[in-house]
DNA sequence: TCAGCTTGTTAATTTTTATTAGCAATAATT
DNA sequence: AATTATTGCTAATAAAAATTAACAAGCTGA
């Protein structure tokens, strides 16, 4: 009975070719990207659309393949993970989905578009149940064409389209969370090392600092804002011009944990006691947050619980519209974002 | 012009239904588990078998001869990779299969038997060409009985039976030649910081050091051997135990780089200069080795070679025999492991 | 015994998608 | 202006899989 019901007229290519305006052949084009084929961007933009607009899905994709064998759920990486972030996201995703019995293929591509057509291909000839797609660098990409035949989540990034469903971490908000944490221990002039200026979470994270400022009524000082790089020579470089401005912070914000080792070489060089004299917030939770001396305060990034969003995002049948997520990560509290206390200064 | 040669011949419901002697139309009800077509159970469970038998995967409709599905590599992690060793062994795998147009799909299993078997079944059934099977320790192993329906290799662990090939780093042989590289630029007295006892990197990294001393003859101390953690804490404490000693040494090499960094930290509580009043080398090359200040000397561990071997070997169809190889990574010589000069002492 | 029903299967047909070849329209070149 | 190339697409076609209708075999009750 229920057979005759989900009978609901199957939405085939042909379909998505009429309200597009465009042939069969022209859809089955986009959606497989074939290379020697030109589709013009318009057309190629139309077909998506309708796409998204006629819920297509080649085939059954996203439902349990009538026969047995196991579910299959793809994780796609543009680059190659150098940090842990992509290990921590695919573990959660991974974890989550095997309690479902479902199987995850990670697969990285090295950003090469034709890898990535390839491999999204393949999956939609193996029906997997859906698709991860995900970037090591948090930031807007445009999904491969390949994607659309696929229920997908973005994972990391972002959809310039909005077609896809996303999330990333809550960069600002874990950044005005760190420096929150600051003012509340008593700080008041507090550093900012920036990251490398292009990348998003660099802004952001920057923007995050300069709002719990603003909420705190602190002016905010430009002179307290020094540029880094992301690396620990950033962060020694930063540190050294700071201490040796005219009014030194009592608290350095570094926009991620390398940053926090070169900034903390820098101030013990000039005889700082960091978590007394100085205190000190870094951003990731690096493994070597734990080990420097004291202990790294930081803002961790929430990989694992974005992975597991990735895979019951992706293993509810029912939940099919999209939503774009900024998942904020806890403070971890440790030692060095302690210092010296406002009552001192301002008495 | 290879897209041509490898015309795996597509399994299609046709096949299946030969092999279990009924029609396309039969095979196609039973896999699409139409209600109101009625199947005997027998002829189900005869036709779910030469599925199962021929490995038939549901594929777009459509499809021609022509065929050119991409070749896959499955490759199985044990445990998740915290630390950057997988991402390079699977990158150096992946880069020199993607030559071949060959797709690597790599699946972490969390070190669970059911979960290795689910996987190894499902790529058996999507025909994959060949089976990477990692360890992140490195170590012996028993792999799992479905391995053997693959053309495998292991990655980073050694076959207990020595039926399937294997590549790990030669620790032995790495850490003889650290030692040497320390003997050369001077130091007699060197100490070692072994890591946790249990693991054989660890046994093989000291057997390697005392062998090099022995080629010097230089006699070994076992009052120059404490016992590390592989952390920076016990780096810390064995460091602090080695400069109490009756006879401090002149060069301490730790057998990862992490114990380095607490070693580090306890040299530069005693005012030692690092590199120059005391040598110090360190094992692994992680991320951190760079940033240390002054850069750790470190040995390289051949993560991404070791990789592109095993992509190498499974895509070498004429090479057949097992092997087991032990491959050496280089020194990464930086500043930290020079210090008091021989030529003062013997002097 | 045999019409009528159920069950299990298949042959034939239809649907769906991938792919080849080629066409109209423009752009570049002579 | 004529010729050639290139771009952006479609028509036609090929093939796999889904579906329909039909059919054989067994079974039931008059």
């Amino acid at each position: 009975m229920t057979s005759k019901d989900d009978k609901t007229i199957r939405v085939t290519m042909k379909d998505v070719a009429r309200a597009a305006g465009v042939s069969q052949s022209t859809v089955s084009f986009v959606l497989s990207g074939t290379e020697n084929m030109r589709i013009s961007a318009e057309t190629r933009a139309r077909v998506l659309e309708a796409v998204e607009a006629l819920g297509y899905r080649s085939r059954a994709a996203g439902r349990p393949t009538g026969g047995q064998g196991h579910r299959v759920i793809g994780l796609m990486f543009d680059e190659i993970a150098t940090s842990p972030f992509a290990s921590i996201s695919i573990e959660g995703l991974q974890e989550e989905a095997w309690k479902q019995g479902v199987i995850v293929e990670v697969v990285m591509t090295g950003g090469n578009r034709a890898h990535e057509t390839a491999v999204l291909n393949k999956w939609a000839a193996d029906r997997v149940h859906g698709v991860a797609y995900a970037s090591i660098l948090t930031r807007e990409i445009t999904p491969p064409d390949a994607l659309a035949r696929h229920k997908a989540v973005l994972l990391n990034c972002t959809d310039s389209t909005g077609r896809v469903s996303s999330i990333v971490p809550a960069e600002r908000r874990g950044a005005e969370l760190a420096t929150r944490t600051l003012i509340e221990v008593g700080h008041r002039r507090i550093a900012f090392i920036t990251g490398e200026p292009w990348m998003d979470a660099s802004v952001q994270r920057q923007e995050g600092y300069k709002r719990a400022l603003s909420v705190a009524q602190i002016e905010v000082d430009p002179a307290l804002i020094v540029e880094g790089n992301f690396l620990p020579s950033g962060g020694h470089a930063a540190t050294v011009a700071l201490l040796e401005s005219a009014q030194p912070p009592n608290a350095i914000f570094c926009a991620n944990d390398l940053m926090a080792i070169g900034c903390y070489e820098a101030l013990k060089e000039r005889g700082h006691r960091i978590g007394e004299t100085i205190g000190v917030m870094g951003y990731d939770d690096q493994e070597v947050a734990q080990h420097l001396s004291p202990r790294l305060s930081t803002v961790l990034l929430p990989h694992r619980e974005m992975g597991q969003w990735c895979a019951r995002k992706l293993l509810d049948s029912s939940d099919m519209n999209p939503e774009a997520i900024r998942l904020e990560g806890p403070i971890m509290i440790r030692q060095s974002h302690l210092g010296v206390c406002a009552p001192e200064t301002t008495a």
